[in-house]
DNA sequence: TTGGCGATTGGCT
DNA sequence: GCCAATCGCCAAT
């Protein structure tokens, strides 16, 4: 992406009282599961015209190259093809005609795989993330890809966009003491289920899964 | 052209 | 703990 160090905008000032740096392209992995343990504590934001959205990570899974579970594991097709971006590009789809995921693509161009993002918590625009779910308790308003991306506006418009450029939907960083990281495996697969490819901030209430994979 | 199925969630037993 | 909801992709007909 364009480097964006120059001054913070006027709304940036306004609305983002945490500091949060966009993340270079660069400085994300380009490998799978390095991507994957990057991200758990990087921000994810949303910038709508309601507000901004903005949540820090702290669950995700690793869909390498060669994963059975992998979405981009039989090659390309028109439902995948964001996977096979160069990492740092968003790849969001629809799971039991329900619920959106979001994905960061985490390889080379024209390799396709990816990071998905499971969990969250709130960094800036709680009332607007609450909004977004109505009558969901706010413990569990990020807990889960789906409830995640539903929170944070994610849909199928967010498809393909380069979270590494100016744009409403970018990867951040802020100051925050590094997270223990721990990982299991993951979630809710029929395929390669025993690979321990999920990443997750040791003890954060706001991990999903299972209290034995959130220790 | 069709039908099985999925990286989930929430409601009900 | 069990299961329905609900859509689009894609492999197979």
């Amino acid at each position: 992406m364009t480097q964006l160090t120059g001054e913070l905008t006027a709304e940036q000032q306004d609305a983002a009282p945490a500091q949060i740096r966009p993340l270079t392209r660069a400085a994300l992995p380009s490998d799978t599961l390095e991507l994957a343990r990057f991200l758990v504590g990087a921000v994810l934001v949303h910038d709508t015209p309601a507000g901004r959205l903005a949540v820090r990570i702290v669950e995700t899974e690793g869909y390498p190259v060669g994963d059975p579970a992998c979405h981009a594991y039989r090659g390309l097709t028109a439902r995948n093809r964001s996977l096979f971006l160069e990492h740092g590009h968003a790849y969001v789809y629809l799971i039991y005609g329900v619920w959106y995921c979001a994905n960061v693509s985490s390889e080379a161009d024209g390799v396709g795989a990816g990071v998905l993002l499971r969990a969250a918590e709130p960094v800036e625009g709680a009332a607007l993330l609450a909004r977004n779910r109505p009558g969901v308790p706010t413990a569990d308003i990020l807990r889960g890809p789906g409830r995640l991306a539903a929170a944070m506006a994610i849909d199928r418009r967010c498809d393909g966009v380069d979270l590494c450029a100016p744009g409403p939907l970018w990867l951040g960083s802020i100051d925050r003491p590094p997270a223990v990281i721990g990982s299991s495996t993951r979630i809710g697969l029929t395929r390669a289920a025993d690979r321990p490819w999920r990443f997750y901030e040791r003890g954060n209430s706001f991990v999903s899964g299972p209290r034995r994979l959130r220790v």
